[in-house]
DNA sequence: AGAATCCGGTGACAAATGTCATCCGCTTGG
DNA sequence: CCAAGCGGATGACATTTGTCACCGGATTCT
């Protein structure tokens, strides 16, 4: 419309970057310093990395794998907008879950995308999301809404513990439990689920993101 | 030493590349074109396509990723082996599991690197590996020696089944075996893992690459 | 203050799981 | 030919798991 508001939307807009593995951290962000338009100023290996070099460079986008050592990308991205940072974020994952997607959003992430989208689809995104504009996959966002995570904390824990192989005596133990109330949880927790046995409630739990 | 074997070592080596996630294979083929002397000449988003894209393209290099639908990493590079397709292979990929490590080798593969390595030893890798050198971390070379495999073909099925929540009971009917037969199967992996149960049996050799 | 919940816990019981010793039929190698 | 092995099956047993009904204290709602 007039020649200031141009001038801001044709500069170049600043990324920051982060992703625990470093190949695919490289290669986003030769990916994206092809495009004329977009500039990546910082990388960072973990969350705790990110939300500082985030907070230091104020860049215009942030794009975050989830699952990183030392803080995940969604407590990071939390994080960041704790600190009142106009930093907009994108989650960029290898999960469909409806539970991260959820919980992205609850975060004031304003991007979510998957890493079997096509890579055009990522540059795109950057400029969408620096315009104020919202990228989500809309079928995933509703199951997003649609499925609410039916577990209680209780039983996310109990269930975390039985997926990796514990047996309820050690998840007690671990716990601070008894046993018995520790094979209730997962009782309830199986039958929330439709599940047959620990096993496979966990494995439910961790595809819809519900960990 | 003289022009025209300096013209074949000097022009670009040729690049054929295969991961699933669209995003991660855009991205990786983008950090090797930006190096002048690679090409990335064939993309693929699953084994099937690759070994098609190589055998018509024969590029002097072929990098894949293991986990891929259709057909893994693995099987296609045994694949391309098995065609007489001089093409050397680079398995790129998450796992730093011995069992995948000692696998790709004897599927002749030239190079086995993580993706969390650092983005450069990728093009670096590559280069080395045109050379006709092999490319793989000593220390998980060590490990993948030291440590054979030591389930049976019938332990590791039914292991495999039992990791995915099904019951003993279920699994029999799988398999067509008797229920009793495959609680001595998994007793027998459970024993040889030092596991305490079905579901730890499963983890350990999942992250051994045993699966 | 009383009722309704929530969080943990108990006890009991059926079903599934893990472990062993043993057995059968079939190669395979002396 | 016969012994040794191997894959698979049985039966029996102790342990773990899954389910349920029910108890007690603390919180919350009214």
């Amino acid at each position: 419309m007039n020649p200031t508001v141009s001038k801001t939307s044709r500069s170049t807009v600043r990324v920051v970057i982060a992703e625990d593995q470093g190949m695919v951290l490289g290669a986003l962000a030769a990916l994206l310093e092809i495009e004329g338009d977009i500039s990546v100023i910082a990388r960072a290996r973990n969350g705790k990395e990110a939300v500082q070099a985030v907070l230091h460079h104020k860049p215009d986008v942030f794009i975050t794998d989830i699952e990183m050592p030392e803080m995940t990308g969604l407590e990071a991205a939390a994080e960041i907008k704790r600190q009142r940072c106009a930093t907009r974020v994108i989650i960029l994952t290898t999960f469909a879950r409806a539970g991260y997607l959820r919980r992205a959003l609850d975060a004031g992430a304003s991007g979510y995308l998957l890493k079997d989208m096509r890579a055009e689809e990522l540059a795109e995104a950057v400029r969408r999301v620096h315009r104020g504009l919202r990228v989500v996959d809309p079928e995933l966002a509703a199951e997003a809404w649609s499925e609410p995570d039916p577990l209680t904390d209780r039983e996310r824990q109990v269930l975390r513990l039985a997926g990796e192989g514990m047996s309820s005596g050690d998840i007690a133990t671990n716990l601070g439990l008894s046993e018995g109330t520790v094979r209730n949880y997962l009782s309830e927790a199986i039958s929330k689920l439709g599940a047959a046995n620990r096993v496979e409630a966990a494995r439910i739990a961790r595809t819809k993101g519900w960990l």
